[in-house]
DNA sequence: TTGTATGCGTTATCAG
DNA sequence: CTGATAACGCATACAA
């Protein structure tokens, strides 16, 4: 039941000042070796560690990091998550997730980061209107970086996948393969604009003088929205002038897509209608789906993103390039 | 660029003690409306907010709780954190996210939460030695709750599903069904042992005269280990001698088996092979898996969690029942 | 190398 | 209701 002990406890029974023992566990600081070694010895005894606590309330550094998630949907982030909190933790940062939602807003996130004192906020691929960021005054705060999403916030560095890049790869790919009636499935509205996908892929055909690119909106990210938008989709055209392959926002949607193609009305991907997606989660690789599809460079966008909080890089946005990964879906 | 006011300066500019300030912060502290109203007035100019590591810092609490999770492959511990951030929040609490790995075990990760001085600390679904916890001496340090699986350490309660009713549901499905040659799938050894889900399934056969269960043995707690145990089995057992339904520890293991009992070998679910999971993840549904599974009681679990760690509820395991889920696959 | 004084921004407690 | 004093556990600067 030994409770926990303070640096002063371990002075008096080492008899020797608390600073003593604070310089003890203090790398690099200037202590006998004999003093060291018996401050050591009864810190183990006692149990004692350091208490980052107040540690962090003189220093001013937390060594934690909000990381802002909103969508639980997308198995993806999951990726993120553990490459994120890896990369954190090899730095001796930790994260703290925050679950945005409708009772637990931006701004209340970054309040509450705010006074705790956290030492950087990464928006991970979470929706937000930029005026939001407006409204907070968060001047003395944490540094804020926009991950996996595009930032037009003066002073909020993103990191983010060369979209454009990806788009184009990604449709090269589909129109050497002969694809000639394509269509794109977006997400809600906004989100989608923010994320720039549309753009890259309608002035990529349009360069290929191919005009109608028919779009097919789902509600949210999730397969079910996915599963709902290309039914509508496919229940309203007929066979004869329906697209000849699927570009879908992420991954999530398309399978959403493949699922009622398949299913639902018994055409075959690709041989009907080709399906692609964007983010190479886990499942496109299984053979039930085999998606084509964009891989994000998860891992250095994250070692990116530590680099600047940890001060290393110069906070500004950093665009990197990802990879296309074809499968048999188109 | 206005820096993080104090409340002492507040209370200068306000013409009252920097106590008169934190009171006006405090909720139900006995302060005149007239001087609260002027310090808030202060305090919104100068942008002041109560700085919570100082609080907590003389409280002894940190209203940060620490999230262990070592398995980022299922999607299964997104649902998991989501609900778990969300009923957090809903608190007051802030999820501290710890990524479990060869690099940052157990140990390091509940003396870092010690140190913290977080308020407590949940193993979401990690795997960890029971005499892992013996080594630690964490006695003045905050209580540990085993999530999603059992804890036979005494003081700390686990929350979990039913395993026993669970599995007795599932084959109680499967038997009705008429399968009579069960097969099980179990992941890493130790792992799996301390699931109890391969004991209870092995009771509930030898119950019904079927001694011959076939284990399909796989590495990992992934798609991949799935789909490779019974590409061996399948390899190995020509077809007359083989099982006719098998029963996945959890569902990523069952989307890899049916991958390949589909794709590899031309096989029918549940036709040839019936295949049943554990955890209704997300994909479960998915017209291309459309698996039976079980549905652990996650709402109902992590609010459990939350109540003992707010002291609302003793300390104590608790047993919560699931969901039998039927689908197509079995 | 070691000890001392002071500060970090709160909370708790008591006197007025 | 308000101000003052001590305490939370450590860091920083300086003196010995």
């Amino acid at each position: 039941m030994s409770k926990r002990a303070t640096a002063r406890e371990v002075a008096e029974q080492a008899g020797v000042s608390k600073w003593t023992v604070i310089r003890a566990f203090t790398p690099g600081a200037s202590i006998a070796e004999s003093s060291r070694v018996k401050v050591m010895a009864v810190a183990e005894k006692l149990n004692y560690r350091p208490n980052l606590l107040a540690r962090s309330l003189a220093t001013n550094l937390t060594h934690q990091v909000a990381v802002l998630v909103d969508d639980f949907e997308n198995p993806y982030k999951l990726s993120f998550l553990e490459r994120l909190t890896l990369e954190l933790q090899s730095e001796g940062l930790v994260a703290v997730l925050i679950n945005i939602n409708e009772h637990f807003d931006h701004v209340h996130a970054l309040l509450n980061a705010d006074q705790r004192q956290l030492d950087a906020v990464i928006m991970c691929g979470t929706a937000f209107r930029t005026e939001m960021l407006q409204d907070v005054r968060l001047d003395g705060a944490a540094p804020i970086f926009v991950l996996a999403r595009d930032s037009q916030i003066p002073g909020v560095p993103a990191i983010n996948c060369d979209t454009t890049l990806a788009i184009k790869d990604l449709c090269r790919h589909l129109h050497g393969k002969g694809y000639r009636r394509p269509g794109f499935m977006a997400g809600p509205k906004t989100l989608s604009t923010a994320l720039g996908r549309r753009r890259a892929f309608k002035a990529f055909w349009k360069a290929q003088g191919i005009a109608e690119m028919p779009e097919l909106a789902a509600h949210h990210y999730s397969a079910a929205s996915g599963a709902e938008a290309v039914r509508r989709y496919l229940n309203e055209v007929p066979p004869a002038g329906r697209i000849d392959v699927l570009l879908c926002e992420n991954d999530v949607l398309a399978f959403g897509a493949m699922d009622v193609i398949r299913s639902e009305f018994g055409l075959k991907v690709p041989a009907d209608i080709a399906v692609a997606g964007f983010d190479n989660t886990l499942f496109a690789a299984a053979p039930a789906y085999d998606l084509t599809t964009y891989e994000q460079p998860v891992e250095a966008m994250v070692k990116a993103t530590v680099a600047m909080i940890l001060g290393r890089e110069p906070k500004k946005t950093v665009i990197l390039p990802g990879r296309l990964v074809v499968r048999g879906s188109a």
